[in-house]
DNA sequence: AATGAATGAGGGTTCATTCAT
DNA sequence: TATGAATGAACCCTCATTCAT
């Protein structure tokens, strides 16, 4: 089961005051993955609009400079987090998933098994990238410009809800699920409340058992609830 | 003794700062609506950092010192709004509210009627309060204070979610309601779906039909879901 | 002796929100009154621009617009105030003042201790008038404007200055002073150091005897220190 | 498992904020030396008060970002000069000093000299440093908390203040001076007086000779002035 | 590529002052 | 005369971004 490694890489010494040209030559990729990880860190402490650019940098241990180097701007370092943690989630619940064969509800508990797992191993990634904070607010669709360009934002990072919804739709057709439930709601509730009940509990596990968690999630999983 | 010498006086600072100036009469308790309304337009078109107080003003219509008149600050404005819009969904819902006699089902689906026409009443309104956006971000727990002052976030908003609790922890104990249900986790999770499934079909009524969306939502309720 | 009454109106009850011409007619001299107890009170508390004239009115218990009835502004508050205190200061060591045939210690000795009573009976008073704050900043005289308009500032306040440098003219002139001090100097000295170690053991008393205070001022006093 | 929506992002922030633009090389020890060379200036012309960040900034030749770069606020440029200042003076007493062995006038004229040479060699710092404007207000001790930050206030300044009442106590005990002399008041009186009567003849110097000055102030010194 | 001092538009907030009541 | 809500210029400060080194 891929349980993202909570990486940490302690901030670095202050760097010596460089005047202009110092500058420590780096493994690029690792950089990156620094800033990345600065960012989580950073993003689940205080919040997207509570953090800045400089301080990323800083809690990665490099210049602002190098910031810039690797991101446009914050808001691209955000969706790069999210899409990578996007991957991330969508390779556990790869993993875990039980065989097409196999009950329905064990196949949905497996993937709510994953899921969860993958949030407690890195749970400031998985907050940043499905928590409320995910999407750094999304104007009513009357209001976004046609032109808008692309972002992952919480609405649909859809790491399931286009599976989800799909899956849903067979399940109607084939007549494993109440004709009243609409497919593309039932998606988009469901990872509604898988994400903000993951969340929840990854705020205060004294909240409900693990157990409590997995098993409530399975049942009421739209294929779960309202099978025929 | 002495006469005092004629006293001399520092240059008067430029004084004449605001100029006060031709303020329109208004009927005073009409402002703090104007600002409210302005502040829920903003909120809901530009998202809670999106926005700033002079926006909210000059939308209102009143200058930046009237907004500080009524408001402490922007979070104020928020929270008053989220406290509003939370009593005027309280009341709809119990207004609305089937008799307790009624079957289970009715109950939820008078309860979910309730709050999509509340939300169909004043979109802007009950996306801001129970939106994403609604909780302009809350640290986790760990890094929260303890005694941390109530805030009306939307993590406790639980206009609901409370009630929600207390309802299926009764159905639970009288054998109506699967072992295997979490009355906390589940409470949560149908707020969090049903607020997210709202707003998002709000935001483009095209996605499901109306009754696609309540049915859905009843169906996928913990009470009707999980019952036995 | 004129000891200042130290003045004391408790701020009046917030006075129902007047939406317009709620006006419990006063007599019009106590509002001044109260308004110079007041600003003398918030000045002593947080210096002159660290009150505003709102929070003036308001612990005077008057409305703002009755503060501009009153003064102009801000400045003119002070002003009125540091005249004030500078008419009972005179009055009380006018009063208190020893016979002029008396040796010249006692009438030094009298001088002082009329000082220090005078602001002993309201400390926060004479802070204001005398200390440090006196003069809300004075620009220096190449930068002054020439028909600069008049107000009480400490550095001439001269409540004595004026009268202490004739007073040591005479007594230079009769050879009673030493040559080689300038009376326009010395006074200076000497009202610049009274107010200071008035302010300074005022503020805490335990820091010196107050017939320690009095005896070294006594004793520094120009015709005392640099008698021939 | 999901196919991630390609993700669309919520119009893009203003973005480009502060354009950074086109920044002069410049040594950077320079810039700190400028910034407190032009807050000395424009400090001394308008007052503490009358200056703002912004204004300190333009004098200086910088951005606004560049002064904060280099202080907190305002207040500690302010603290910063003042510290500034005192060293500079100790330093010119410390190496004007009359030897231990001189006469006590000739060591006490050798002090005033120092510090009104100082002075003139700079007004504009002196008068910031040591002008009533030194302490930008200071609340009475009643009101300051108890365990206050030190801060350079004109009030401690004591850049004499200590070392005068140490050298009193001396003279005091060994006899040399009068009994009723406090030496912590006399020491104050004196830093008080030499502060004031500095800063007022640097003001305007035709209000007496350099001479005229300095032997008022020598004569005034506690340890002249109450020798026996 | 890396650095970080410099930049300045912009946001939050204050407060002197006015004026309809 | 008294009132206090309303006003907006101005202030302090942040921070996204640039660029000389």
């Amino acid at each position: 089961m891929a349980q993202p490694t909570p990486p940490t890489h302690p901030a670095r010494p202050p760097a010596k005051r460089g005047a202009g040209g110092g500058r420590p030559p780096r493994d690029p990729s690792l950089v990156r993955r620094r800033l990345l990880d600065a960012a989580t860190r950073r993003f689940a402490a205080a919040g997207f609009e509570g953090v800045n650019s400089n301080q990323i940098a800083r809690e990665a241990g490099v210049g602002v400079g190098t910031f810039y180097n690797h991101f446009r701007d914050k808001h691209e370092v955000h969706q790069a987090l999210v899409l990578d943690t996007l991957e991330g989630l969508q390779a556990a619940v790869a993993e875990a998933a039980a065989p097409p064969e196999a009950p329905l509800e064990d196949q949905v508990r497996a993937l709510v098994q994953a899921v969860l797992g993958f949030a407690e191993g890195d749970p400031d990634r998985f907050r940043v990238a499905f928590g409320a904070e995910a999407a750094p607010h999304r104007a009513p669709r009357s209001v976004r410009a046609a032109g808008e360009n692309a972002t992952a934002s919480r609405a649909q990072v859809g790491y399931s809800t286009r599976a989800t919804e799909r899956r849903l739709e067979q399940l109607r057709n084939s007549g494993a699920l109440e004709r009243a439930v609409d497919p593309a709601v039932a998606a988009r509730a469901f990872v509604a409340m898988q994400n903000d009940v993951v969340c929840w509990w990854l705020d205060d596990r004294s909240r409900a058992t693990r157990d409590g968690v997995i098993e409530t999630l399975v049942r009421l999983h739209p294929a779960i609830a309202a099978r025929r």
